[in-house]
DNA sequence: CTCGGTGCAAACTGTTTGCAGTAAA
DNA sequence: TTTACTGCAAACAGTTTGCACCGAG
């Protein structure tokens, strides 16, 4: 891997993936950084992201609607997916470290790790539900 | 919803889905099924895979690289994903009825269901590794 | 100077959709 | 006859890539 140059671009969405709770997209990232460089290119953004996830400084995390989303946060969690508005939160739950082990005895392969994606209705939308 | 009318296209695809255990993309679905229907087009291969997801006799799954897959087996169960071949296979482990109770107590929202992928290297792939 | 990064636009992939014709009910 | 389903091709959304220029080291 060729090593890494500075660029203030990178640096504008490593601030924005850092600052932010919510799980944006590809697109919302660009509509944001947008604002403090006007100029910046989706294609900008995408390759930033790529790489930010492939350096392991984000994650990147498939919803099952096909959308990718990234990630700030890198120490394992899970994730919880609203069906409402398809928002996805994170959720300040240990992780299970003994369900690979448990895996393990199901499986002839190799169990290295998981992931747990939760559906439900967060709290915004419940709130809504509630009022009619 | 509109009330579903017989169609041989449509059988053909159920009948291949529930025959494998891999866990195939539509293409790949699209490639067996021009076997014995080559006159199959794409597009209904996709329309009847969604609604087969949608009526709930087949189960749509989406891999962490974006890949959409589709799994005959519509009982809950958890999934492997081999990190070497991109294969998805089902294991069988009993899913653990309680975590949603766990996350519900970490969460604002409603927590309603759960999946898990775990992350792995199938048997053949493992095989394949030691012999190196 | 060198080589990674950028903006832009074109290309590409996987999926959906509009349409006119076909076939199940 | 009615209306869902089909094949086809065009449209679409999200993402990647080739290129010429820019800028960090």
């Amino acid at each position: 891997m060729a090593t890494l140059k500075y660029s203030r671009q990178r640096e504008v969405i490593k601030e924005y993936l850092a600052s932010t709770k919510e799980h944006p997209t590809a697109d919302t990232v660009y509509l944001h950084v947008r604002k403090t460089f006007p100029k910046i290119s989706l294609g900008t953004v995408y390759r930033n992201l790529n790489l930010l996830a492939d350096t392991g400084e984000a994650l990147k995390i498939t919803t099952p609607d096909g959308g990718v989303r990234f990630d700030a946060t890198t120490t394992p969690h899970y994730h919880v997916l609203c069906c409402k508005c398809g928002c996805v939160q994170d959720l300040d739950m240990k992780p299970i470290d003994t369900l690979d082990e448990q895996a393990q005895q199901c499986y002839n392969g190799i169990i290295r790790s998981h992931s747990v994606l939760f559906n439900g209705i967060c709290s915004q939308c419940s709130k809504e539900l509630s009022t009619h």
